[in-house]
DNA sequence: AGGTTTTTTGAAAACGTTTACATTTTTATT
DNA sequence: AATAAAAATGTAAACGTTTTCAAAAAACCT
C-alpha cells in the first residue's frame, strides 16, 4: 500500500494550485477548458482518487455512510430488507455500514457510537427487540439522522406496519373461507408488532362471534421450529381447528413440514394462512395465502427519510409512516363454507 | 444534530492544552492522575466522543473500515458468512461495509473506488462469477488489503474450499451405500468452484468403473426451482437414478419438493445428496446427508488474512489457504448395498 | 539550596482536502 | 488603446485530531 497521489502532487505536475485542482475534481466551479483537461488528464493517467477523509473533515459533512443496525442478517426479512436498502442507498452516494446487534442493547450501544465517532451521516435501526433508554435515543437524535423500522423506539421517525389489521384481514379471510375453528401459531410476546398482531387475530374472532378458544393459541416462539410444534399441539387437540393462522412465515414453514409429516394436506385437510409475503417464501408449495408487508416499499421510504433528515435534520416532532399490508391469496386456504 | 465538543473545547474547559486532553483519550501516555481525572470527568460529562475522521486523517491509519463485496445478502451462504465476518471484524475494532454487486463487474469497480476513497482499511471479496480485470486487482492490491473467499480472482489472498475433493467424498458415500445410477442436479459454469464440484462427481463415478450418463448430469442452474425441475427431469428418465447428488442445498430444496408432490419419499425411493452444510438447510426433513463446508472457520481465516494484510502490507507472492469439507451424514441416503 | 534528572505540559506542524478572498488574466466595450 | 467587467487562478486558512520537540514543573540528589 504504497503513498498515494494526492491533490498536491496533482497540482505540481499540472503546474497549478490545489485550488484549481480542486475545482476540476468537483466539476461544478468555473475552470477554464484548457486547464481542465490537462488537469483531468493527470488525474486520469495517476488514477488519482480523492481521500473522502479529508473532505469529509473539511466540509464537515460527515462521512457518507449510513449504519444499519439490524437484529440478525440470517433472518431473510432482515436479509430482504437489507437488499432494498443497501442499492437505495448506493445510488445517492452513501454507503451502508452493516450492524448486527442480536438485539442486544449493549452492540446497540456500541455501533451508535461507532457511527457517530466516525461521523456518519444516519442511521436505520431494525430491532426485533423494545428499547426505550432515553439517554441512548437522545444521543442518537443529537449526532445522527435517524429513523426507525418497525421498531420499539421512541422518538424517531418510524416506518410501521399495519399489524393489527393485517392480521385481522387474514383471520377475516379465513372466517370468509368457512373457517370457525382457526388455530394461532407464534405467539411470543417480544415485540409490540407481535402483540398487534395477536390483537388483530384475536379481534376478526369476536367480530365474528366467534369466542376465542385458549388452547388454540400457540405460544412457544415465533420460528420454524415453534411453528412445527406448534402445528402438532393444535393437531393433536381434541376439537383441532380447519385452519391455522401463522405469526409470520418461519412459523408456517414449521406448520407445513409438521402437516405434511402428519399426511395431513394443505389446504384439503387443513388450511394455512402466514403473514410477512417474503421472497423467500414464495416458493411453497402448495403457494401461501399471506398477508404481505409492502418491505419494498417500506425500505424505499426508510432511505428517502433518512436522506431527509441528514439535508434537514431530524424534526422536531417525529413522523410515522404507516404501511397497510396486502392480503395476497395462495393455495394454501380452502373455503369449507356449506353452501 | 448541533455543534459537537471537540478537543478544543474540552481543552479550554479543563484549562489544558489539546495535546494533553489527546493524550488522556489515548490512555497510554504520560499524564499525571490529576490532569488525567480532571479531563476524563469533563469528557463524560459533555459526552465527547472523538472524531475519527480527523483522527484517521492525521494518523494515516485510514478508517477502520473493512468492505466485504458480496454477490447478494439474499443468498444464505453469503448470509451465513457475514453473519461470522462481521463480529469477528468488529472484535477487532473494525467496521463493516456491506457491498452487494450481483457479481457485476461495474459494481465491484465502483465499490472498489469507494473503499479506497473512504481509505478503507481492507476489503473481502466474494464473488460467484469468474473476475480477471488485471487493472483492476492492481488497483485493490495497491490501495486495500484484500483476501478473497472462493473466488476466481486471481493475484490476491485467497481462502477457498476443496470443492472436487468434497464433491468426489459425497458421492463416493452414496456409491459405498450401492447407489450406482446417480443423477447430479444443479450443473451451471459460471464459476470454477462448480465445475471442480462437477469434476468431483465424475472422478468418483469413473473411480468406481461406473460410466458417466449425459441424461444423467441435469445442468439447468443451480438454484431451488432448477433443482425441482431437475429431479422431475431425472425422475422422468426411462432408467431413473436411485440417488441425486445436488450441486448445493438450493437446488437439495426443490429436488425435496419434487421429490415430494410425485409421492417419492426420501431416502426409500430415491436417495439425496447435497453439498453446503448450510445452517438455514440443517431443518430439512429428513436431515440431509452432505458435504459441509467449514463456513465459520473460512470466515475467520479471512478476516485474520485480512487484518494481517492490513498490518504488514498485502504478500509479494498470494497465499492460498483450502478448507476441507466434512461429510455429515443425515438421514437422506439409504443403504441399499445387497448383502 | 543548587543542580540534575524525570515527569508533565504546551506550541505548532502535519494529515489532504475545500473555499473565501485576493489577485491575475482574459474578454468585452468604448 | 484604454478601461471596465468577467473569468480564471492562486494564497492561505480551516476542518479536528496526533505528535514532535521544546519548555516548564516536579522530584530527586548531594
Amino acid at each position: 500500500m504504497e503513498k498515494m497521489y494526492g491533490i498536491k502532487e496533482i497540482a505540481k505536475m499540472a503546474q497549478v494550485s490545489t485550488a484549481t485542482v480542486s475545482r476540476v475534481i468537483n466539476g461544478s466551479d468555473r475552470v477554464s477548458k484548457k486547464t481542465k483537461k490537462k488537469v483531468q488528464q493527470i488525474i486520469d493517467t495517476v488514477g488519482y482518487i480523492p481521500n473522502e477523509v479529508a473532505r469529509g473533515l473539511v466540509m464537515q459533512s460527515g462521512s457518507k455512510v449510513v449504519g444499519m443496525i439490524i437484529p440478525d442478517i440470517f433472518n431473510v426479512y432482515y436479509a430482504e430488507m437489507t437488499t432494498y436498502i443497501e442499492p437505495a442507498l448506493r445510488e445517492k452516494g452513501y454507503s451502508l455500514q452493516l450492524c448486527i446487534s442480536n438485539s442486544e442493547l449493549e452492540k446497540i450501544n456500541y455501533y451508535i457510537d461507532d457511527l457517530i465517532s466516525r461521523k456518519a451521516a444516519g442511521v436505520i435501526i431494525l430491532s426485533s427487540a423494545l428499547l426505550d433508554s432515553e439517554k441512548l435515543i437522545e444521543k442518537i437524535r443529537r449526532n445522527l439522522a435517524v429513523v426507525a423500522i418497525e421498531t420499539g423506539f421512541d422518538g424517531v421517525d418510524r416506518i410501521c406496519v399495519e399489524n393489527q389489521k393485517g392480521m385481522y384481514q387474514a383471520v377475516d379471510n379465513l372466517i370468509r373461507n368457512g373457517h370457525r375453528k382457526i388455530g394461532f401459531v407464534g405467539y411470543e410476546f417480544h415485540h409490540p408488532s407481535l402483540l398487534d398482531r395477536v390483537n388483530g387475530y384475536k379481534k376478526a374472532l369476536s367480530d365474528n362471534g366467534i369466542e376465542f378458544c385458549a388452547a388454540y393459541l400457540v405460544d412457544e416462539g415465533n420460528s420454524t421450529t415453534p411453528g412445527y410444534a406448534g402445528a402438532l399441539k393444535l393437531m393433536d387437540c381434541q376439537d383441532p381447528p380447519t385452519a391455522i393462522q401463522c405469526m409470520n412465515e418461519y412459523c408456517a414453514k414449521g406448520v407445513y413440514t409438521a402437516l405434511m409429516e402428519r399426511g395431513l394436506k394443505i389446504p384439503e385437510h387443513v388450511s394455512v394462512s402466514g403473514f410477512d409475503g417474503l421472497r423467500d417464501f414464495k416458493l411453497y408449495s402448495p403457494t401461501l395465502t399471506t398477508a404481505a408487508i409492502p418491505l419494498k416499499e417500506m425500505a424505499t421510504a426508510a432511505v428517502e427519510l433518512v436522506l431527509n433528515n441528514i439535508a434537514d435534520g431530524n424534526p422536531e416532532v417525529v413522523r410515522t409512516i404507516t404501511f397497510p399490508t396486502t392480503l395476497r391469496a395462495g393455495e394454501s386456504v380452502k373455503n369449507i363454507m356449506p353452501l
